[in-house]
RNA sequence: GGGUAGGUAGCAAAGUCUGGCCAAAUGCGACAGACUGUAAAUCUGUCGGCUUAAUGCCUUCGGGGGUUCAAAUCCCUCCCUGCCCA
């Protein structure tokens, strides 16, 4: 097997299906046509979509076709991803909107010039329903409700809704409508991923292959999720990315090497040995690795300069160079109340949480705790009101 | 179509029989504080809103209506979900 094929089928990857061989065996013979596809469900890619936006750029590197798919009609329905009951639907234009900056998103890992890009509702929102069911009598109700999620919600008595059962469907027949060699998604995909492989065989009578990567973990530890706020986007600004990945639970530092940067396996298992022998502050094996995926994403002196900033911060506990600012033309009058100005600002969502806020010594002005809700505070540039350790305003 | 169990705060779940002590136990989670390395673990506090800051007021337990001095709790009605039977 050839050495370049051989490695990019190794590395970060779960699982090749039916076979890596029989995989690597047509990639030697001709180029393929292969692609991932993102719902986009929300405005920004993470750190997840770059395990597989990675390997996609590897495979393009090999000069293979590579396809970079969005999801524009199956986010309207939603993956049914959520541990019990259906998503919210998104709307044709909330879609749109969430779309707006992938591609230059992508382009951060893609040469997106080189890559098609593609929006299955071109061929799904078409879809009329003789065809539709037509797609629909490949599979048995049983079929589909083999999924793992679906599975655990009929044992919790949970509800699963009729077009829930459509998504994999759908998505399967992303396969058929672009005539696809391979896909690549995250394991929790695998399922999707099959029932395109059957139609697949079934509409084109080929073969597809299926190559899962494997789940990055959120920041905290727990499955990644926007809604958890454990997730690292690739629009953060490096200071952000620093400080975020900073907060990284010390158990996944091996795994964050491993899914996220270019370091060779070597280096891994290096870093895994010091963690376990515990002869060094994992502290330290996170600040290279925050810049080394700083540095990914932005610059290498982009990524120094977080580094720095994040020292002042929270080493020397002085103010970050930049901060959100907030004009006080939209004020009425000279002072106000500490409670009515948190809400003002948005450090708070009502007064009520204000007051605890400040009872409970959340809440510096210029760096001096305050205690009493109801001090008059001067309006007036420059004032820094900061809300816990990490939240900061300043006014202009 | 028939039967039956349900719908409670971000989620899970108690409370309903025996109406008031229910702004609603508990767990998870979130936020703030202590300790730290913006890690983990642990400990403390807060988590509907408003103000006169009081053992005060207003809105909330699927929707609407009713009984009552008083309703998450009782009655009527509508909507929604699970399970079983057909």
């Amino acid at each position: 097997m050839d050495n370049k094929t051989n490695k990019l089928l190794e590395r970060n990857v779960e699982q090749v299906l039916p076979s890596k061989e029989e995989l690597a065996e047509l990639m030697e013979k001709r180029k393929i046509k292969l692609y991932y596809g993102i719902d986009p469900t929300s405005p920004n890619l993470h750190l997840g979509h770059a395990v597989q936006l990675r390997k996609l750029a590897k495979f393009q590197e090999l000069g293979h076709e590579v396809i970079l798919l969005f999801g524009t009609f199956t986010a309207q329905i939603g993956d049914p991803s959520g541990h019990n009951s259906k998503r919210e639907t998104l709307s044709k234009k909330e879609v749109d909107e969430n779309l707006k900056t992938y591609k230059k998103q992508a382009s951060k890992i893609l040469d997106v010039s080189k890559a098609t890009i593609k929006r299955n509702e071109e061929w799904l929102a078409e879809m009329d329903l003789e065809k539709m069911l037509k797609l629909a009598s490949h599979f048995t109700t049983s079929q589909l409700l083999k999924r793992d999620l679906f599975q655990r919600r009929l044992k919790n008595n949970k509800e699963i809704w009729l077009h829930e059962l459509f998504y994999p469907i759908m998505q399967g027949y992303d396969s058929v409508a672009m005539d696809i060699d391979l896909e690549l998604g995250a394991t929790d995909q695998t399922f999707n991923m099959l029932i395109g492989r059957d139609l697949q065989k079934e509409y084109n009578n080929k073969e597809k292959f299926v190559l899962t990567t494997p789940m990055l973990t959120g920041l905290d530890g727990r499955g990644m999720s926007k809604s958890r706020g454990n997730t690292v986007n690739l629009t953060d600004s490096p200071q952000d990315m620093f400080g975020k990945l900073m907060s990284l639970n010390d158990k996944l530092i091996p795994e964050y090497f491993k899914l996220c940067t270019n370091e060779s396996l070597e280096k891994i298992e290096e870093v895994k040995n010091k963690l376990e022998q515990g002869n060094i502050n994992p502290k330290s094996l996170k600040v290279e690795l925050a810049k080394k995926i700083v540095t990914l994403y932005h610059s290498k002196e982009e990524a120094e300069e977080a580094e720095e900033e994040f020292n002042k911060v929270f080493k020397e506990k002085k103010y970050p160079s930049d901060m959100p600012e907030f004009s006080i033309d939209s004020f009425q009058k000279d002072t106000m109340e500490i409670d009515e100005l948190l809400v003002k600002l948005e450090l708070a969502s009502s007064k009520t949480e204000a007051k605890n806020l400040i009872d409970q010594g959340g809440i510096k002005i210029d760096g001096e705790e305050q205690n009493n809700w109801n001090k008059e505070i001067k309006i007036e540039k420059g004032k820094v009101i900061q809300r816990g350790k990490k939240t900061f305003v300043k006014l202009v």
